[in-house]
DNA sequence: GAGTCAAGCTTACCCGGGGTAGGTTACTTG
DNA sequence: CAAGTAACCTACCCCGGGTAAGCTTGACTC
């Protein structure tokens, strides 16, 4: 089999196996033999455990990214691109949960250095695409207070996922509504209702 | 040394170790070391190292509980409350760097499904904190309503607090006020402005 | 004061799994 | 067909999590 191809293979392994069992249960030469293929062969294309983790993550992320930043464009007002890109997000989730659960499991440190900068990497670059969102919109707002505001989103958007993902009674549409009026309309409306 | 005194000793070693060098990188060996005695005494008292992330992360988290319920003693209308919370929320976060850095880091299944288990519960004890305060001056909000605002608000503290934690040129204080002009007021008053 | 029990501690070891050295096969290319 | 290289293997090293078995010391009983 191709290098290309076989490293395809090999993600698509790992991703499934380090999401089943976790980071550290899985055993390399679990995912080679589930490749079919012995264990140097993963260390030839990947370096390391924690380089098929990163290669992993990476996949999950450029598709995340291309997901969301596709479903804003065209929007009118700067509410119906939040909305869409929040239902872009909700949609990804709730689809890709393993690729999902990895990002949000494998945090920092504890599989290395490298898996952490590739998921803070992960979340910066829906950080910007949310700047640069708001920053079309609304061009009169400082940086500082942009960038603030697409932390939040961001957040927010990471926790509720977990949370409507554990349950079947909630739509990606009504995550997105949820978000939208806390977010958007704000928290100070439910008071005056 | 007597047990307990002996058992805090070496909490307090262990979330030093893991939060300077992560939790796989870490040797229990090392904290053994550190603490002035063999590897199988940690064994003894806390099962495995698994066990030991498991007692950091809780003591971490019931401080943190602790921190923000005090905060809110007393607060007369929601807006307070909450302002008041994410004061103390931000605070904690940032002169508690160690404790809240393994809390984030050591994320979920990585660790081992008793370290996930931990976090996720602290988590959720953060989000009925919320819950509970938002029922108290909400009556007539309904229960889905009111969780999903919780996670929310948790989310967005989360990620907001590693961004100012890494920047200097914004305080706790700062941090909140961003929080509640993004969810108290909302973001479309920004359109607006 | 000898006997006993437990708490706190140790040395010395096992073994799974990440990572590697070095070689084999088989296909391309000049 | 010789040379090179891509794809692959077997066999091994060794670190570090985890454990077995026993030592020391002090308190408490008879």
């Amino acid at each position: 089999m191709p290098r290309a191809e076989r490293e395809r293979q090999m993600v698509a392994v790992a991703e499934e196996i380090f999401a089943d069992r976790g980071y550290l249960a899985a055993s390399m030469d679990d995912i080679a033999e589930r490749c079919g293929v012995s264990k140097p062969m993963i260390y030839e294309y990947f370096g390391s455990k924690e380089g098929l983790l990163v290669a992993c993550i990476r996949e999950a992320r450029t598709e995340l990214a291309k997901a969301t930043t596709e479903s804003v464009i065209g929007a009118a007002t700067p509410e119906e691109a939040l909305r869409r890109g929040l239902v872009a997000f909700f949609e990804f989730t709730d689809t890709h949960r393993r690729a999902w659960s990895l990002m949000l499991r494998s945090e920092a440190a504890v599989a290395g250095p490298a898996a952490a900068a590739e998921i803070e990497a992960g979340r910066q670059e829906q950080v910007e695409i949310d700047m640069a969102l708001f920053r079309a919109f609304l061009p009169e707002t400082s940086e500082v207070e942009l960038e603030a505001a697409a932390q939040i989103v961001v957040g927010a958007c990471e926790r509720l996922s977990l949370w409507y993902v554990g349950r079947d009674d909630v739509t990606a549409d009504q995550a997105a509504d949820h978000l939208m009026l806390a977010l958007w309309t704000g928290l100070s409306s439910l008071v005056r209702a």
